[in-house]
DNA sequence: ACATTTCGGGTTTTT
DNA sequence: CCCGAAATGT
């Protein structure tokens, strides 16, 4: 472990941070030095500010939002209208021109990426006082908050934070000990349903209010036994954390206050994707009638920050889980005195591509009118392409490529293929593979829920706080050790007994009566080695120490290095990696650490001084200095929060590189915040993009919608429109219609290269000649049935027209199958959207 | 305790 | 068709 790499990182970051540290100094005996220079190229001294220079290039709204002074203001931003730019730019200008100390400025993104990103580009303008900001995702600022304020709920600052993986095999012990019926409730149903609740700051004990039916009832004990768990195994979900923190604010007014003081200039990107609890966590911060509702009229109560939203309402897809366009609809009525500006030119792509998005959104009701411009110019057309299956989409997708390749305008770095549902990526990888089109998928199985990666969090987690119970059990026996479901259940039954967690009872194994003495030993052996690091962590030995010590010590690598599943040798290097993760972060923060106060304990810093670092901002530099960047802190606690709550950054493909690169797929949803030059929007057919699901209600198409927006706007030169007449779903061959969307498109704006499938036609005549005979028969055996000759299995298409006698008139929106197997999806309105066997349903065609 | 088979279900997913 | 989770077999 004690390899050279280390050390040399860590010499390194410790004079990036000395410089830093030099530079807050600078900042903060009030000198002016810092905007834009950088420590690349120190300039003279500026004494005076450079207003010009920061609204360069900016245009009348942009400035507007930039100089923006005082209420709350909403930015309406359209795809490409540079609103990152309007908030890197405005912090500068706070910063510079208005004298805004950066330690007061809270800015929130929704990914990680994102906040890094805005870190970067602010420390360009204003240097590293940049680093003096909160600016972080929703979740982080949350856990920061929370493991400050937590004891004021009794819960330990050492919380684990679970995921979705976590959440659900929690969930699946109280479905099972509930004696739920997995067929009626579904382990991902009853999270839903808690998630739901928890998006809308219903606790488990006011849930009741939302039982509406016998189902209901069982969702809410699940609720409530979920939870008690939870808390039980010291540990919040992601819900939690943003619920929690609210609840927080409201049960003790004087620690919202302290962070209103805090933070006098709060600004959140995305906003058209904040969920209820969010929305309320701003109201929090930022509200102005909130100060009176609490009913204790405070004399030193300071006016609320200055509130900034940025969004797009058109580009809001997570609705699905729990984003509520609302909340940047009604901005204005909720924020008094509140303003928007609108940001309508887009920089980005060319007319053409902008008015195929306009004429799609526009489709959608009730939407605030908005309709993207560019001086740009116009651009090449659309093009458009019908494939005969996916197979021959992804081939005329990589031959484009490639032609875009030779003919020098579009390197394969700057194209990217979209599609609705991560099992397209298949069809377009076999085709790429074969002719050897490098690509990169982006999404799928990621990095952080890999088994492997997961088991060995897991390790860490249960050593960090042993009563987490999910991450203990789940390494129970991985490796084997023996230990099955017999001990297991017996250690369940001990701590339900007595009350204690499930790793407190694990402890206490000489207790449990009738145990076979080799499962008691085994567990010992367990409780010894989870003890033996618990030591390691209370002398704060580094987290990459830790989690090597974890993998070797468990027998975890043995069992990997001793296998003969090729499999195993992946999980080796993702292991190995995980590692050099761990490595990177303890070096990352080593040398921040050297710069703090000697002695000083990096857990009592953060918040009690808050207070003071807005009456004496010299005196706090040293820890508003750990405010803003990466906590300086190796410990395993530290490395574990930054797991939970990065995902992956490393996933998209540079665009940067020299050399060509290589082409990236991935769903709509992935490409939302990125653009290409040259964009492949597949799988155009209902029932795929719009997805099935969708077709019958109008909320979710509308979504459906947003997302055809945000994957068109993603396209700077060159946008390709292509579906595939036959579809191998699963089984049988699938015909979809062309997706409704492209209907939206003028046809103008598209050059169809192909426009009719071969096989359109021919399944529309082999379908009907092949269908009649040798199945009559069998018709004709019923006697009873009406119209005999008639009843021959009706050939349809999609769009026709088509009558049945207990839904009533339905239209016919794809087909699938052949002869005997044929079906036929048909959206009935009110009556819904119906497979139907063509064979046995009395459909008739009208 | 572990291996094998069957069964069911199968959008999207920043944290 | 192809994946994971329950159920069953050794």
């Amino acid at each position: 472990m004690n390899s050279s790499h280390p050390v040399a990182a860590a010499d390194t970051s410790i004079e990036l941070v000395a410089s830093a540290a030099e530079e807050v100094a600078r900042a903060m005996s009030g000198g002016q030095d810092g905007l834009f220079e950088t420590a690349a190229e120190p300039k003279p001294k500026r004494k005076k500010f450079d207003l010009e220079a920061l609204l360069d290039g900016l245009n009348p709204p942009q400035r507007q939002a930039v100089l923006h002074d005082g209420g709350p203001v909403v930015v309406v931003a359209g795809a490409g209208s540079g609103k990152t730019r309007v908030l890197t730019r405005r912090i500068a200008y706070l910063v510079g021109e208005r004298r805004v100390h950066p330690g007061s400025i809270l800015a929130i993104t929704f990914t990680n990426k994102a906040a890094a990103e805005m870190r970067h580009r602010v420390m360009d303008l204003v240097g590293n006082r940049a680093k003096l900001m909160w600016v972080s995702t929703f979740h982080s600022a949350c856990v920061r908050i929370l493991r400050a304020e937590i004891g004021r709920f009794g819960m330990n600052r050492t919380f684990s934070i679970y995921d979705d993986a976590d959440q659900k095999r929690l969930m699946q012990l109280v479905a099972r000990d509930l004696d739920l019926d997995p067929k009626r409730f579904g382990v991902r149903s009853i999270m839903n349903w808690v998630s739901d609740c928890k998006n809308d700051l219903v606790d488990h004990e006011s849930a009741r209010e939302r039982v509406k039916g016998p189902d209901d009832e069982r969702f809410l004990e699940a609720y409530q036994e979920y939870q008690r768990r939870l808390v039980a195994a010291n540990a919040l979900d992601f819900d939690d954390l943003i619920m929690t923190t609210v609840h927080l604010f409201q049960a003790f007014p004087e620690v919202r206050e302290q962070y209103r003081r805090r933070f006098r200039h709060v600004m959140v990107d995305e906003y058209q994707d904040t969920n209820h609890a969010q929305y309320a966590l701003i109201r929090e911060l930022c509200g102005s009638e909130l100060a009176q509702l609490d009913g204790r009229p405070e004399q030193r109560e300071a006016d609320p920050p200055e509130l900034m939203v940025v969004g797009d309402s058109d580009q809001s897809i997570y609705a699905f889980r729990g984003a509520t366009i609302r909340n940047i609809l009604d901005f204005e009525s909720d924020f008094a005195g509140a303003s928007t500006v609108v940001l309508d030119q887009n920089y980005r792509s060319t007319q053409t591509i902008l008015n195929a998005a306009n004429s799609v959104i526009t489709k959608n009701e009730g939407r605030p009118e908005k309709r993207l411009w560019t001086d740009q110019g116009d651009g090449d057309l659309i093009v458009g392409y019908v494939a005969d299956s996916e197979h021959d989409e992804a081939q005329f997708v990589a031959g484009e490529i490639d032609q875009l390749s030779d003919d020098g305008k579009s390197r394969y770095a700057d194209c990217a293929v979209f599609y609705r549902t991560n099992a397209q990526s298949r069809a377009f990888e076999e085709v790429f593979i074969r002719v050897g089109l490098p690509y990169k998928v982006v999404g799928g199985v990621r990095f952080y829920e890999r088994r492997e990666v997961r088991d060995a969090i897991a390790y860490l987690r249960a050593i960090n706080n042993r009563d987490d119970d999910v991450s203990v059990r789940r390494i129970l026996n991985v490796p084997r050790r023996g230990i099955g479901d017999r001990a297991e259940s017996a250690v369940e039954e001990l701590a339900r007994e007595k009350r204690i967690s499930f790793g407190e009872a694990l402890r206490r194994v000489e207790e449990i009566q009738g145990l076979a003495t080799r499962s008691a030993k085994q567990l010992k052996l367990f409780v010894d080695f989870l003890d033996d690091h618990e030591r390691m962590v209370a002398e704060a030995l580094p987290a990459d120490q830790i989690l090597t010590s974890v993998l070797t010590g468990s027998g975890y690598l043995a069992e990997l290095q001793g296998s003969t599943d090729p499999q195993d040798e992946t999980r080796m290097e993702n292991l190995v990696e995980l590692v050099a993760v761990a490595r990177e972060f303890v070096a990352g923060t080593v040398g921040v650490e050297a710069e703090l106060e000697p002695g000083a304990a990096l857990a009592d810093l953060d918040l009690g001084q808050l207070g003071e670092l807005e009456l004496d901002p010299t005196i706090a530099s040293g820890e508003a200095l750990n405010a803003g960047a990466p906590e300086p802190d190796p410990t395993l606690g530290a490395f574990l929060e930054r797991v939970a709550l990065v995902a992956d950054s490393d996933q998209i493909p540079s665009t940067e590189a020299d050399d060509a690169g290589v082409v990236t797929l991935m769903t709509l949803h992935t490409a939302k915040g990125l653009e290409f030059d040259t964009v492949f929007l597949t799988g155009c057919e209902d029932g795929v993009f719009p997805h099935q699901r969708a077709l019958a209600d109008g909320g979710e198409l509308a979504e459906e919608r947003r997302l055809a927006y945000v994957g068109l706007t993603r396209a700077r030169k060159r946008l390709y429109l292509s579906r595939a007449a036959v579809r191998a779903a699963w089984g049988a061959p699938q015909h979809n219609p062309p997706s409704r969307f492209l209907g939206e498109i003028p046809d103008r704006l598209i050059d169809w290269r192909r426009t009719e499938s071969a096989l359109t036609s021919w399944r529309n005549t082999s379908a009907t000649s092949r269908q009649p005979g040798g199945r009559q028969s069998s018709w004709n055996s019923q006697p009873n049935r009406p119209r005999p000759t008639e009843r021959e299995i009706p050939s349809l298409t999609a769009g026709d027209k088509v009558l049945h006698p207990t839904f009533g008139l339905g239209k016919v929106v794809a087909t699938s199958g052949a002869d005997d197997n044929a079906k036929a999806d048909v959206d009935f309105g009110s009556a819904g959207l119906k497979r139907l066997a063509l064979k046995y349903a009395p459909l008739q065609k009208i």
